[in-house]
Order: C-alpha cells, then sequence, then structure tokens
DNA sequence: AATGAATGAGCATTCATTCAT
DNA sequence: TATGAATGAATGCTCATTCAT
C-alpha cells in the first residue's frame, strides 16, 4: 500500500515546469516498474514480490517488463545502482567542500541520514536484498560500496592526523559503527513519526561527532 | 494451512505419557533441522532456502521436519524465539547488575556485540528476514524486541536523570544509533577478520560512551 | 491421438498372466508417463510436445511428473537410454549366433528391421529428437551408437576378410548405407500398409546381401 | 494469425509501381534471412530457434523479417520449397538423358548424393522438421516429396521391365530403401571427414546397382 | 522498407504441504 | 516416528506476432 515516499527529492526536482503530464504517456513504463517495484520489494522483500505483482502495479504487461528489463534480477540492479549513484554523488559533494573537517563530516552525515530517510524503501532493500543479486552483480554493489566507504573514512583519517579526531579507534571501525545506525533508519524509522530526518541527522550527527573528540 | 504442529516437544513435556523418555539427546533432529535451518537461512536468505534443502542438509526427509515443525515459517519462528529468549536475558543480568551505569552500559554493549559476533548466522537473518514472519508472529518478534530497547533505553535515561549522559539526545534516539550498529555487524563482520568480537565491543561501546559525555 | 502401437512387444511380452491388472494401480505412474511422452514425442516432436500435454496424458500431475523424473530432458533421455538397451543387445545375440557370416548378417538385419517397426515411435524419436539432448546426454547416445554401429561393422569386415563380401566398398560405409534405410522406416512405414515388418525387413536384408556379393 | 504477408516480392514483381526496381540483388535481406534461417534451424532445431536469433544472425530486425515473410513458419516452408525444387530439377534431368538405364540409375543416384552433401543443412532440417509444417503444408511437401520418388521408381521399373534389374524385390521399396541411405547422410557426414561427396556417391550408387543384379 | 515497443498466451520448473502407510 | 509419492498453485521467463510510426 502506501503509495509513499519522496523519490527522487533533491536531486532531480520537477520534471516538467507545470506537474505531471496528461497521460501518464510520458512518465515512460520504464520509470513505473522501477518504481513500483521499489515499492513492493521494500514492502514485501524481493523475493515475495512477483514479477506478476510489479507489472500489474505499473499497469503494464510482463512481456513490457522483459523488453525493458532481463530479468526481475535486473530490476533489482538497477535500484541498487541507482541508489549507490545518488550517495557516492552526494558524498563526494560534501566531503570535497571547504571548511574545517569536522564540518563536513558534520554536514555528510547529516545529508546521508536524510537523503535515507526520504528514500526509505531504497534503504530498505538494500541490506535485505543484496544476497539477491547474482554473484557478479553482488560484487559489483560491494565494491562501489566499499568505495564510499573510503571516501568517508579518508575523511576521518584526515581528522585524526589533524588531531581534530581521536585516534584510538580505527576510522574504518568507526565508519562501520556509523554507518550501521544510518542503514538501520529502514528499520525504525517512519516518516510520520516524531523527528523529521533532518532532526534525526543533527542528532545522529551530533553523537557521531562526540563520539569522536579526541 | 496447518497452523498447528508440535514445537517444542522436548522442552513441554511428554506428550504420550508412557512414550520416549524426554531426556535422550534434547531431540537431536529438531536441534539438527533448526541448526541447519539458521546457516541456511543466513547463507541464502529464507525465501531462497527451499525445505528440501533443509531436511537434506539435516539428513532427514520432509516427513520428519513436518512432524516437528507445523511449517517452514515455524521453523524461523523458532530462530526468532532463540535468539530473543537469550539477548534479553543477557540484558537484564547486565543491566540489573551492582554498579556505575556507565559502566553497566558499557559492559552491555560489549556483551550484545560479542553475542552477536558469536552468533552472527541469526543476527543476519533477524533484519532480513523479519517480513516473512506471518504478521501475527511478526507483531510479537517486534514487542519482544521492543521490550529489550526499552530496558536498554531505561538505563540510558537512568544515567541522564543521573547526569552522567548528556540530555540533549532522546534516549530512544541513541538505543537506535548504537543498535544500528551492533544489527549491521551481520552484513560486514567476519569471523576471521582482523578484530575479535571482544574488541570490536570495546571499540564500539567506548564509542557509545564518548558520545554519552555530557 | 492414434493412442496407436505396440510398445514392448518381442522383449517383454505379457508382463503379468492374465493380462492389464485391475485398476491401473500396478501400472506405475512414471511406465505411464514414459510411454505417454513417447507417443507424443513421436507424434508432434519433442518441443511441440508440452509436459502438460504428457501429463494430462498419463492422468497424472506435473507435481508428479518431477517426482520421478528430473526434467523433461530426462523423459527423452530415458527414452534414448531403453533404445539403445534393445538394441545393442538384440544385435549381439544375432552377431554372436553359430552359422556362416551372411546369414547372421542377414538374421541381424531383418530383426532390426523388425524391431524397428514394432517400435515405430522410438524410431520416430530417435533421429529427429537427438540434438534436443544436452550435450553430454547427446555425446553418450552418440558414443552408445558408435558401440551399436562397429558391431555390426565387425561382422561385415569378418566376411570380408573371409572373402564371402565384396571389399571394394569401405564396411563403415556399408553399415551408414544399410542403417540409413532403417532409421528413415518412420518417415515412410505404417503399420497399416501393405508390407508387414518381417516381409520389409527380408526384403532389406536380400537387397544389403545382395548388394555385398563379391 | 494474419495469414497473409508478402512472399516472394522478388519474383512476383514489384508492389508499388514505380518503386525500387525489382532487380538490385534479388532482395539480398530475404536472401540473408533464408540463409540464416537456414542454418539455424539445421543446427538447434526449428522449434529451439527463435525468430530474433534469426533476425540477429541476418544483421536486420524482427519488422524486417515479416515484412518478407509472413511467419516463421513461412520461412521453413520456403526452405522446403528451395530444395524440392532443386532436387526434381535434378533428377529429371538424369532420368530423362539417354543411355542405359542402369547408367542413368547410376549418374541420378550419385547426383542426388552429392547434391545432398553440399546442401547438407537443408538435409538435416528436412526430415527433422517436416512436422513443423502447418498440415496444408506438410501435405504439399510430401506430395512434392512423392512425385520425386516415383519419378526414380519409374526409372527403375524400367529397368525390371527391360530385364537389368532384379524384380524380386517392389521398386517402391528399392526406392524407400536408397532415399533412407541418402536422407541419413545429414546424420552421419561430415565434410571435413575422409570420403568427399563425390566418393560416397559412388559407394552408394554401385551398392544399389549392385543390389539390383537381377 | 523498416523499427521497436508491446502483447498475451504458453512454457518448464519449483515448492510448501498433505497423506496413506 | 518417519517415509515418499503426489498435489496444485504459483513463478520467472520466452516467444511469435502485431502495430503505430
Amino acid at each position: 500500500m502506501a503509495r509513499s515516499g519522496v523519490r527522487e527529492p533533491a536531486t532531480t526536482g520537477e520534471e516538467r515546469p507545470g506537474g505531471r503530464p496528461p497521460m501518464g504517456k510520458d512518465e515512460p513504463v520504464r520509470r513505473r516498474l522501477l518504481a513500483e517495484a521499489t515499492r513492493l520489494f521494500a514492502e514485501k522483500g524481493f523475493e515475495s514480490t512477483s514479477v506478476q505483482e510489479i507489472v500489474a502495479a505499473a499497469g503494464v504487461t510482463k512481456g513490457a517488463m522483459y523488453h525493458y528489463f532481463g530479468s526481475k534480477d535486473d530490476l533489482l540492479r538497477e535500484i541498487y545502482a541507482r541508489v549507490l549513484r545518488m550517495q557516492i554523488e552526494r558524498l563526494v559533494r560534501f566531503a570535497d567542500a571547504p571548511g574545517p573537517i569536522p564540518d563536513r563530516v558534520h554536514a555528510a552525515a547529516v545529508d546521508v541520514i536524510v537523503t535515507t530517510v526520504d528514500n526509505l524503501d531504497d534503504s530498505k532493500i538494500f541490506f535485505r536484498s543484496m544476497h539477491q543479486l547474482a554473484p557478479e552483480n553482488q560484487k559489483a554493489v560491494r565494491a562501489e560500496r566499499r568505495r564510499y566507504h573510503e571516501r568517508f573514512r579518508d575523511l576521518l583519517v584526515e581528522g585524526q592526523r589533524a588531531g581534530v579526531f581521536r585516534d584510538d579507534v580505527p576510522a574504518d571501525l568507526v565508519v562501520d559503527f556509523f554507518f550501521g545506525s544510518v542503514h538501520h533508519l529502514g528499520t525504525w524509522y517512519h516518516t510520520d513519526g516524531r523527528l523529521s530526518g533532518t532532526e534525526v541527522g543533527r542528532h545522529f550527527a551530533d553523537l557521531l561527532l562526540a563520539s569522536l573528540r579526541p
């Protein structure tokens, strides 16, 4: 159910000034399939969602789906690719910004949480369904994910070297510590809860920064 | 269908007075089924593991499995029950121990991580397969999980009231922050990695305590 | 349709004295599946026959079929195995018999034709569907078939050495020449035609022997 | 559905007066489609070859194929038509030639083998895929094939009447005997084998003639 | 002449579960 | 206790064909 979530909030914004195109003819089938698949995978899991359900939700036939995607797996892969693309792009923007390290870490931390909350379905899928990807794709996703972690870790190492962060905890471990909290959002956060994404983001970022004080 | 099924034959006592004594080996078939199911669910996911694979791994036939468990779902439920039972029991022990709050929190934090690492398969299953449980079981698991979180939160609140923990972050949120890190262990921790469970536990507990400094 | 053909005529004979067992309960499902599959594959080809058609004809469900056979391919493989087993066994019997070479060749030639005509469905399937077998099975079938040819060729070579057969034509080629005629029976022979299997067998064997006169 | 479709655009003349001249290259696309279809049908069978594979091999799109051929079946029919046209034409040439009957039979026999070996793919398809043709086409092919056989049989009968061939074997049966060997070539002959098509042809023709000696 | 998105019916196969024994 | 044959519904996917352009 839950037609839910903002999906491409910060990056794409409006598609066409003036809102929805008249017929649903300009919003391509491919887009709709990906959107419904994301929603359903998040709701019921990859394996428990049938291709039939996806195409019915998207209002097309199976043949159409297999015209755009090679397999159900392919659909999942696209979802991962989209998430990874967005995440790394945003992190790089924050990490490469000017300013003191702690500020940059804080900003990046807030942003990843806000983004995660804004795309909660993606987040629910990410760690729950990784093992459903074909081994090769799984490897690719892990590699991309590692790049992401390394970029964040480098920021922490930079801070440790500069003496603004404690260095008695391996930076890698801090990354796993913090991103565990981020990935877990999909399990407990509800859009209609007490705290907004930004509020959670600020609190988590505060906790992270506090935990790093030398 | 058959919602039924004998579930804990060895613990609930004899079904047939005069039948097999419940002493023997605590139902080795049942045990083996649960062990193999855990291993396989962790490795390939609940939906991707067939009953046939489980019984083959346990060296029995399907009939035997359906003798001990009402359904595949039932197997999963038992796994959750076992994990929850153990977790709450250990937390209570640490939380109710004497000594300063920060020490108790630290000890409980280390323990939950060590325990998680020691039962990594359980951890992998926990958040990945929750949505496969029948709604009623899911609700029960969530309720039990909440009790666990609340017990931990109460400890933090106690610390906040005592002034040893900062109170500008909601204790609930700190619990989600920390347990996110714990649950994520199943995703990245490898038994053969550089750090032992205890080492990770200490580092994570240190980070938690540091983040709570007033 | 054509419920047709004698199926295991010369080899097995009656299964139980007294004819058909009462309920179709003693004629196992496996047997019935194989019989219907043979009939249908001969009639419409392997690829054009659906598993659904086979199980419907056999009066069972798909699940039952997959209980006995690993796949549709497996069904085909069994058919090939059965044919090959019977053919080699009969040839050996004739080839190893006492008596003059030409008589043995003639008898074996008549027999293979009679047997082919009695199991025309098998024959129709044999060369038409070989390429549908998995490569490994195809290789095995070809190897077995080669053994058969070699046994027949050895008989001819023996005759050539003894001077009773011409030797200006390679014996291998004669085998291909003659068995081409045999395999082609499935294409043109009709059980209700003018000539019985034995008559065709005698004529073909006569032609073969005549062609081999030194 | 659409039983229709343009089928022989290049031969039946222009569809649109004033359009493309039918001279060019005799419709290279059509030619290429037929060539690739023949190759693929021989290699993997008609049913196991998808239209997609054919058009990919020919370097065109599906739409192009459906422009030239009404259906996949239509492609197969064209292949049969081409083979039959060639075979009957060649046989007639040899059968109507001057000279003694045995020489004409021998020459025709050699020729059909050489031709078969030169077009081995056609031969592989011929008997393996006949049952895939629509019943009406199948009937037409069989009728044409019968005409071919009858022409050859008449030659044999002529020889029998003239006393140069034995007449204790029905001429029809001799035709089936010999053409069995010919059709079987597709199963065992390899272009890179020891014997050339002409050599096989000569041996087979010799065997045939020998078998017919009165 | 040719494209390529889309259809819809059909396919082989899997699987949790039942039940007579 | 435990077996294993059998079920029946569902699943992912393929494919020849159509049609607007």
